[in-house]
DNA sequence: CTGTATCCTGGATGATACTG
DNA sequence: CAGTATCATCCAGGATACAG
């Protein structure tokens, strides 16, 4: 578990952005959040992959740190509706960004990847 | 380990970018080289806490991506320098983006986090 | 329906030792 | 100096069962 350098100027804050950005569910949850509100295991069905475990533990990191909204609908069967805050809303902006790089670039770091094998193969069968 | 939901428009790009954003060390080690090039044994001492294994295979995977370069020097004894690529530079500025919201909002995300601290505290003597 | 509690496993990481 | 190989460990995450 990395921690952070005090000689680097990442310090404190980045920290609590990483521990949302490395968890992958983190991000696919909010992206689909981003299009509005939405119940336990709708989003369960959406977030295809996710065990029930997960999508309770991300949702509550989520909330915890005020990126989501949990609101109870006072019915039977219960009804929970999950949505971005503000806060999440600000975030996810900015991840679309991390998200467009991707876009822009996959194929590049795939022809990356492809000549950095290729390479290696090269050297593997020299020896 | 989570797969990407065809439903979601998320997709094969973002998982690419999520590898290296997840990877806390992969982003040290970029913001680090965003300084300037620099030596295996000079990263290690930087990024402090890092193992050798681990420094290794992160700058590998770097490589891989084309985020990395890797220039040997051939001296005795042997000299490695790694730099970032081109790619490797567009990809930490949009890192940066992402670090800018966390030094805007710790503070909001902290609050957040108490009030949920206490709540579910009030709620616990509650019960 | 919306969760929480347990148990268990695979893979990521660190420690250590060795090599060109 | 700049790594690789091997082994041991530990914990995130899945499966499962239960609860309000």
């Amino acid at each position: 578990m990395p921690r952070v350098n005090a000689n680097t100027d990442l310090d404190c804050p980045i920290r609590d952005v990483l521990d949302r950005m490395g968890d992958a569910w983190s991000l696919l949850v909010m992206l689909e959040l981003s299009r509005g509100p939405c119940r336990f295991n709708a989003l369960r069905r959406v977030v295809d992959g996710i065990s029930q475990r997960m999508l309770s533990v991300t949702l509550r990191h989520l909330e915890r740190d005020g990126l989501v909204n949990r609101r109870v609908l006072p019915l039977t069967p219960p009804q929970v509706e999950y949505s971005l805050t503000t806060l999440g809303f600000s975030l996810i902006e900015r991840v679309e960004i991390m998200r467009q790089w991707a876009v822009e670039n996959q194929t590049a770091v795939r022809a990356a990847r492809q000549a950095y094998d290729r390479r290696r193969e090269a050297v593997a069968a020299d020896t």
